[in-house]
RNA sequence: GGGCGAAUGGCGGAACUGGUAGACGCGCACGACUCAAAAUCGUGUUUUGUAAGAAGUGAGAGUUCGAUUCUCUCUUCGCCCA
């Protein structure tokens, strides 16, 4: 029997793709739409494990949808701008632009083995001229509709390469690549205004019935609404202090008051500027550094002011104010106050600062005498020692109480606060899309006249330069407009401006005088299906909503709000690790089995320790190759195992076990092929072809259900039955005309998950222009059943009996029944329930 | 610390709205082919027991005729936020 030749067979069938342009997307308004999107790649050089797991779970849902008879768009391109190839243009004296571009050409060859449905004519990469310039002109409108400001803002700063970080490049208070102390550095910046839309970005995600639940609440979180009230706090002292304004969501506990708490860049370190202590305390402040998690590990300090609150139900309390570590600035109003009965973070200041601790909740289950003591008591209660608030239940009723309260004393109101900040989009990096802005010389901002558009990157510049090197291209910054001198801006954008938009260029690759056009956005628009990595739940996700509500505000061309209908998240793809002797990682192609033990290749005497299935990384040396597989498997094997092991939306683990037994496995359908077609050859009118359209339909039920809720490792089952049916029943007397029917139909159905073998069968079966094969209900009926019968709930025999048998009859088969016979005879029974042809349970 | 989720054979995982637990695959064992091995094909494979049977879905309780599925408590793990 012939073997398989899948080298040839996917080079044929995806040159055949290309000629023919097979995947390009038409609008034909006679056709349902259907986007489907993959995140796209970042051109790194090579691709990896976790894009063919990606790309593939696209594709299959792509391939079927096409053939259910979608216009289907499935697009793809790179996210090409970035810091990877400025380090890399760095290291090796490069233009990051060729790097990128060598690393797609690359990169696209790869995923064309991979025989992905994809219209190539849409490609698209953010770092070419052709669609930064229109990221431009959209910063210039958001600019022109206020959504995009400057303002100061505090940075990571490196004072050895004198770069900005962001959070992730600083680890323990220290520069990736310098090693040396970060900085806080007030900088100028440019920042999208997000927060806007806060409150419609929570909305938004009730309509967002295809998302799974966990990246709305990760949004939902993020956004982080909370309800409370800002207050005013009279101040006395001596300094020109009259009130601070805090926000809190707990007003009800204000009576458990005792001190006021400024972040060291509330305004009022104003009057501390000069202080050496202060400036020390501050100091002290910047080494904890500013996540929320690093303040809420870290130590809780203070600088005590000369201040006192006032409390505003009750003036004769005085408490002091203090500067505090705990305290940020870009919550609330930089100031809290502080409640150290019923908040933990407050109770261990007071504990440190000798503080009063009045408990002014108390647990439902407790009197009123109860006191705090230990820790902070956050929970809900009732309110006490609180005057005219007590008696309330906390948190529910006496918070509004408190603020009904509070608003008619004129001291403070109800407000809404959001965690969600706005975006700052500044980058001091060269390779990024350049910010279209110009400063005159007394440091105005001026758009870059739309007609001039883009703003190009200059070219062949040296990278090898502290800071960002656009700041040393004195040519490319100076520029004249009519007649009157300007500086560029420096900055570059973030990378996620280039991918919050991208899906609408790929509706209208080749616009050139806009981003995209109405017409094309109004046919595609919004992606049917976009799919990718959890990773991206919270900010790419989000900053595109905000982007698509960017473009629509205030544009009624445009009513589109939410970019993706639906989303999926897939897992990742682990790998085993290993380590020698030494502790040293060890990959798997430098592993050899002998005898079931895993031993080092280069030296065979050697055992590895076998470590967990992690993520594969670089660092833990657990990588495959896509290409080594592609090139020892085919693609059709690594698509198939790819998919089959896990669901999808889980980790799967790799193993070389498993993509051999796929291969194997193709190598079978192989097998089974051609025993068909020789079936086929031979005339046969004999009659056994009831069961074979039975089994087909049953198969192509599952398989569609399957291929709807995304469980395609259970596809790949599937596969497996109807392969196994087939090898044992293939020598049955079926009809030529009725097999070639029912296999057609499954070569069809199998398609969408090894597409290379699928259309090379159905070639030699003659069989073009392709439909989904539909089942047949009426087909997949049987004519006998299993019913279990129980007896006290317990499993104790399976009766054959035709469906929607009655009771009755049921019961007279049960007598009859040898086995059930020492259950029931001569025995009264109390009860039985009877699940139409599932089962019957006895109660004796 | 908070939120979300998960836990099923040696392993990855199935089990529709509560109704035959372990589909399918890997691994393993045995057999066939072979001088032999690999490949391939076949059979078996939750545990225990010769068997009939019994036990069994992280632990413990509850609801129910019946619970992997629902409720509560706990343990462990993962992810996100801190």
């Amino acid at each position: 029997m012939e073997r398989y030749n899948f080298k040839s067979i996917e080079k044929k069938w995806q040159n055949y793709w290309e000629e023919e342009k097979t995947f390009s997307a038409k609008i034909d308004k006679n056709k349902k739409k259907f986007y489907c999107l993959e995140m796209f790649p970042y051109p790194s050089g090579k691709i990896h494990m976790g894009h063919v797991r990606n790309y593939t779970i696209g594709d299959v849902l792509s391939r079927y949808k096409s053939l259910q008879g979608y216009n289907v768009l499935h697009p793809m391109g790179w996210d090409s701008f970035g810091m990877p190839a400025e380090n890399a243009a760095r290291q090796n004296n490069l233009d990051p632009k060729l790097w990128t571009e060598s690393n797609i050409k690359n990169m696209k060859s790869q995923l064309k083995k991979l025989g992905l449905s994809i219209d190539w004519d849409r490609e698209i990469s953010t770092c070419s001229e052709d669609y930064y310039k229109h990221q431009q002109l959209f910063f210039l409108e958001l600019l022109e509709k206020k959504l995009v400001y400057r303002k100061e803002n505090y940075v990571n700063w490196d004072p050895v390469d004198e770069t900005v970080l962001a959070n992730e490049q600083v680890i323990d208070g220290k520069g990736w690549r310098s090693g040396a102390n970060v900085e806080r550095k007030k900088l100028s910046q440019w920042f999208f205004n997000i927060s806007k839309f806060s409150q419609d970005l929570l909305d938004g995600l009730d309509d967002l019935k295809l998302w799974p639940n966990k990246v709305k609440v990760m949004q939902k979180n993020w956004i982080g609404k909370s309800f409370g009230s800002e207050i005013d706090f009279k101040i006395e002292g001596n300094l020109p202090v009259e009130k601070i304004k805090c926000f809190t969501t707990r007003p009800d506990t204000l009576f458990g008051f005792s001190f006021l708490a400024l972040s060291v860049d509330h305004e009022v370190s104003d009057f501390y500027k000069d202080n050496k202590d202060f400036i020390k305390f501050r100091e002290e402040c910047s080494k904890t550094g500013t996540t929320e998690e690093a303040i809420a590990v870290g130590e809780k300090i203070g600088f005590k002011t000369d201040l006192l609150a006032l409390n505003p139900f009750d003036p004769s309390q005085k408490v002091p104010v203090y500067f505090a570590n705990f305290v940020l600035m870009d919550y609330g109003f930089g100031a809290v106050f502080g409640c150290p009965a019923h908040d933990q973070r407050d109770y261990d200041f007071a504990k440190k600062y000798d503080l009063e601790i009045k408990t002014v909740v108390r647990p439902k289950d407790q009197d009123d005498t109860y006191k705090v003591s230990n820790e902070a008591y956050p929970g809900p209660g009732v309110i006490i020692n609180s005057d005219f608030l007590n008696g309330l239940n906390a948190p529910e009723s006496s918070v509004t109480e408190t603020i009904k309260i509070l608003e008619k004393k004129k001291i403070g109101n109800k407000k809404i606060n959001f965690r969600l900040k706005d975006w700052g989009v500044s980058r001091q990096r060269y390779w990024g899309c350049p910010i279209p802005v110009l400063y005159d010389n007394n440091g105005n901002v001026h758009p870059v006249p739309k007609n001039t558009l883009p703003v190009k990157l200059p070219e062949n510049i040296d990278l090898n330069v502290k800071g960002n090197p656009l700041d040393l291209q004195e040519k490319w910054k100076k520029i004249k407009v009519d007649g009157r001198e300007f500086t560029r801006e420096t900055d570059t954008l973030d990378t996620f401006v280039c991918s919050s938009w991208y899906y609408l260029r790929f509706c209208s690759p080749n616009n050139d005088n806009y981003g995209f056009n109405k017409d094309e956005i109004d046919y595609w628009m919004p992606v049917d299906q976009y799919i990718g990595g959890v990773e991206h739940a919270i900010l790419h996700l989000l900053y595109s909503r905000f982007f698509m509500r960017a473009l629509s505000h205030k544009n009624q061309d445009i009513n589109i709000t939410e970019p993706f209908s639906g989303l999926f998240t897939q897992g990742m793809v682990c790998h085993e690790t290993y380590k020698d002797d030494d502790n040293n990682w060890v990959g798997p192609d430098e592993i050899e089995i002998i005898n079931g033990k895993k031993y080092l290749k280069k030296d065979n005497t050697r055992v590895v320790k076998v470590g967990p299935s992690e993520s594969m990384s670089k660092s833990k040396k657990n990588t495959i190759d896509p290409e080594d597989i592609i090139t020892s498997y085919g693609a059709d094997a690594a698509r198939l195992f790819i998919l089959s092991d896990s669901p999808p939306e889980k980790d799967v683990q790799w193993s070389e076990e498993g993509i051999s037994s796929s291969y194997k496995f193709i190598q079978k359908l192989w097998n089974l092929n051609t025993k068909i077609l020789e079936k086929i050859k031979k005339d046969n009118d004999e009659n056994e072809d009831k069961e074979l359209e039975k089994e087909t339909n049953k198969f192509l039920k599952r398989i569609s259900e399957n291929l709807e809720n995304f469980s395609y490792n259970k596809i790949v089952a599937n596969l497996h039955e109807i392969h196994s049916f087939l090898t044992k029943s293939i020598d049955k007397n079926y009809s030529k005309e009725n097999i070639l029917d029912n296999y057609k139909k499954i070569l069809i159905a199998i398609m969408p998950i090894i597409p290379h073998f699928s259309n090379e069968c159905l070639e030699m079966l003659s069989v073009r222009n392709v439909k989904w094969p539909n089942y047949d209900l009426s087909l997949i009926k049987e004519n006998e059943i299993s019913i279990v019968v129980q007896i006290n709930g317990k499993k104790r025999a399976l009766i054959k009996t035709i469906p929607d048998e009655s009771e009755e009859n049921l019961f007279k088969i049960i007598e009859k029944e040898e086995a059930l016979k020492k259950y029931i005879d001569n025995i009264t029974i109390k009860r039985k329930i009877y699940v139409k042809n599932k089962l019957i349970n006895i109660i004796i």
